[in-house]
DNA sequence: TGTTATTATGAAAGTGTTTTCATTAAAGCC
DNA sequence: GGCTTTAATGAAAACACTTTCATAATAACA
């Protein structure tokens, strides 16, 4: 086969055969317009040099081109890997590639979005934690790109998505079960602009549950700071340095709580005696620190994704589905 | 958008903004080496028949697929990921879209190894952390498919790796320098048939450096453990509170280091003053955890694998590359 | 046998883009 | 003002096929 030489074309096929590209080009697409005899000769001529058609892959596989995209904010944040880790292994069963689309700016966001419907050659899409304007939205279902949007659910598409605010609620209200009555929240404040903010989600879960419980935090408990253990460590440090400090502390992101931890462990603080620490996402570092934390299911929501999405392809008729994944308090050793 | 009309071409853009194709072609391509103004007038006419360049005939000009390939050990190892992320950010500024092959058994790395160079429509293949057998280098150089391998260099293809033998001595010289003289050794044994062991080679390096020191360490020093915090944990406490312990310990992998901390922790044992820890990678999670370690440039191994694959894939008959990245000692607070 | 259909085939024109090369226009310099 | 650079642009070739159209060869029929 083919020992060291370019890729046969259609050319090489022809001289070999003795006939012309012509006629090649109908032994491929069109058989039974080309006499017994010189078919045959064709034929051998192909596998003799493993000839195999540039343009072949667009007919393979029936009408499917065997790729799904994937657009991704550039994975810096570990939820985002996991998400990606549960549709990778849920489609390395299925015969698709799988094309990854790394987010670093609202530009790129845009570029993908107005490109991959018309040229990307895709057969479905996932849209992982990303804005979708209503244009784009517009133009995937106009071009009839299968979609699945997680974390960014919108009407005419399908989604899967987490109760953020139930579990900004539910992650309070155990910190309430458990008689904490000052509780802080550390949230992320300064995710790029082309990405999502379930923060604030989370927040007014925490705000709802406090309110229920009638109790008023003072607005020194509510800290927005940027996305970086560093910050989180300053942040519990100043936290517990109040004349009348928090007992316990609601990380929107497991990432945070992290770093509130390592905070702790500096400033030799009992966790959870003395601030009691719960965070959200279940990283898998959560399971190794014993964090009690919100779990979301990161590996599940992609692995739903893609079953979404491979039967909307399988059936693009089948009306757009709405899944939210429920969250549930991983009681661990912090609070 | 595309009102039952024809998709427009770059021959309508230019009719509609009165110049050539080619410069229509130089604005997509290469926008400042057009005039401002012509640039201007062509970017309206581009917008108005929401005219988007045709992939197909994109790649047949340019002779290029505009692909390519990365194949991975099936993402559990934050390593795997941080190389990627390297691979991601290097090749987003490229206009090549990146597909992922995540390889969870040898069947499945056979398969792709035998298919892709055929039918995999690449320009070009990174192959991570896997063994690739004489065959499939033969294949990959007969169908001229530029190829970097990364962590397993062969002679007849590109490659990226470090030195792991090194990095196992230096990481032990360090822990000499400092004066330890009972030093353990904890790597990771299970990793699965289909992946790589570069922990013999660290392993060996550790040996060097005792050989050299004249250094006899009992053989229940070296801990041969599956990949799993876990098990470290369970090991840190073996040694521990073996009659003679360790003062000091190098493990195969940060992961494996982070758990022997945690063990650490919960048996109140002072870092490093009871028990110095080294590791190996420099994982994101080392830094936040202070981890002393050898830092092996994961995300740069990624890039560099990328800018060696371009320039191949721009001139193939370029000469192979074999890279060794060097490995350096990150003291932070653990040893 | 001469005429008409039918079949098999090749030459050549498309397909939509990139890129090289040549040309023109503008700018810089003495 | 004449001469040399430099910048901006278009013409045309190349890419690897597909498809149309014309032609040669064969078969069918009177």
């Amino acid at each position: 086969m083919n020992n060291g030489k370019k890729a046969p074309t259609i050319f090489d096929v022809a001289t070999e055969s003795g006939v012309s590209i012509s006629t090649i080009s109908r032994v491929i697409n069109n058989p039974e317009k080309v006499n017994l005899n010189t078919r045959q000769r064709v034929y051998e001529a192909i596998d003799k040099l493993g000839f195999v058609p540039q343009a072949e892959a667009r007919a393979r596989a029936l009408r499917l081109k065997g790729r799904i995209g994937v657009i991704t904010p550039f994975f810096t944040a570990p939820s985002f890997v996991q998400r990606l880790r549960g549709i990778a292994r849920t489609l390395s069963k299925e015969n698709f590639d799988l094309v990854i689309y790394t987010v670093d700016s609202n530009n790129r966001l845009q570029s993908y979005l107005s490109t991959l419907p018309l040229t990307g050659n895709l057969d479905g899409l996932i849209i992982m934690s990303l804005p979708v304007a209503e244009a784009d939205v517009r133009r995937l279902v106009d071009h009839q790109l299968s979609t699945v949007l997680i974390e960014f659910p919108h009407p005419q598409l399908n989604s899967v998505e987490i109760n953020d605010v139930e579990g900004g609620r539910i992650a309070t209200e155990y910190l309430l079960k458990k008689g904490h009555r000052r509780i802080a929240f550390l949230g992320d404040t300064d995710l790029p602009e082309y990405s999502l903010h379930p923060v604030n989600l989370r927040l007014k879960g925490y705000r709802q549950a406090l309110e229920a419980a009638g109790i008023d935090i003072p607005h020194e408990f509510v800290r927005l700071e940027p996305y970086d253990q560093e910050r989180a460590r300053m942040v519990a440090k100043e936290l517990i340095d109040m004349p009348n400090p928090p007992t316990a502390l609601f990380a929107a992101t497991d990432f945070q709580a992290l770093g509130v931890l390592k905070a702790a462990r500096q400033l030799g603080l009992k966790i959870p005696e003395q601030l009691a620490v719960i965070g959200f996402d279940d990283l898998d570092m959560a399971e190794y620190e014993d964090l009690t934390t919100i779990r979301q299911h990161l590996d599940e929501s992609g692995k739903i994704a893609i079953e979404i999405l491979l039967s909307h392809i399988a059936d693009p008729s089948r009306p757009v589905q709405h899944i939210t994944l429920p969250v549930t308090v991983i009681e661990r050793l912090t609070a």
